[in-house]
Formats: structure tokens, sequence, C-alpha cells
DNA sequence: TCGAAATGTCACTTATAATTGACACCTTTA
DNA sequence: TAAAGGTGTCAATTATAAGTGACATTTCGA
């Protein structure tokens, strides 16, 4: 899984603002945060920096 | 840009190598280290694993 | 200096990420 | 009690990541 509701959350943004702000659609952010596929690494890094966190904190997991 | 490159000549690997044990394609490594596209969480994860790294130190810019 | 390994790239196909529109469900507030 | 915002999910389409086979060039050790 990945961490980017938790950050998302933190932050007090919806889904559709997240998707906006990175420039996808909302079901995109959906179907991230719940795990049921992979995005692509630009989306990954787009998210991360909307957030104001790393790839590592978001995704990472050792 | 990325890192792949430079983390996957220290450890000695050929793409074709690297792209066995990730699983993909030597192609999709040389387009990967070639800035040629846009690869999955799933790809990055796993070339991180196989050079023993992170996707900070490969992926992230400031 | 020859030959093999490694790399860069092409064309084509297949798998899947991402989009769009829609709908049901839930919570909160007027 | 109903209206609005937020979420989860569906089906259908489009964009693009990734695979396959092939070939030319470069690199490097015997």
């Amino acid at each position: 899984m990945n961490h980017v509701k938790d950050y998302r959350q933190q932050r007090g943004l919806s889904q559709l603002k997240l998707a906006q702000t990175v420039g996808v659609a909302r079901q995109t952010i959906n179907l991230i945060e719940n795990g049921k596929y992979n995005p692509s690494l630009k989306l990954c890094l787009g998210i991360a920096k909307a957030l104001g966190t790393d790839l590592n904190s978001l995704f990472w997991e050792e």
C-alpha cells in the first residue's frame, strides 16, 4: 500500500482538490489511495510535490 | 532525469542483467535510463530494490 | 584487431494507466 | 428533510507503458 490518503487528509484536502492540483481525474486519486493500481512515476512525483513530501515518504516500504 | 544508469553501472550490471532481475525487457531499462518515458511505480520499486537503493535516490529531484 | 558483449533505436503489438460520465451511499448543515 | 460535498465504484474509451524481434553501432577484452 501507500500513504497518499494519510498525507492528503493531514493537509485537509479532498480527493477532488488534490486531483485538480496534480492535474488528473478524481477517480485516479481514489484508485491510487485504495491500491487498485500502479501509478506512473510522473504522477507519483506530482502527488509528492502537491502534498509537500517526497517519494519515499509516500510509496517506500522497507 | 533519473540516476538509474549511475547506480546500475556502480553495481557492475548490464542493462540486460538488471532487466532480468527486475523482470522486464532490456529495452524498458534502456528507455528509462535515457528519459524516454515514464515508468510505473511498481517498476521503479523493483529497480530500486534490485540496485539496493530507494525511490528518492533514483528518481527524486529537489 | 578481431569477436563478443553491450547499447541505442526502430516498428509493431499488447497490457494497462488514466479519462469521462454516471450513480449510490454517507455525513453534515441549513 | 433536503441539499451539498465527499467518497467508492461501475462501464466504456483513449493514451501510453511495456513487450517482442530485429538490426546497426559502440565498447572492450583476448
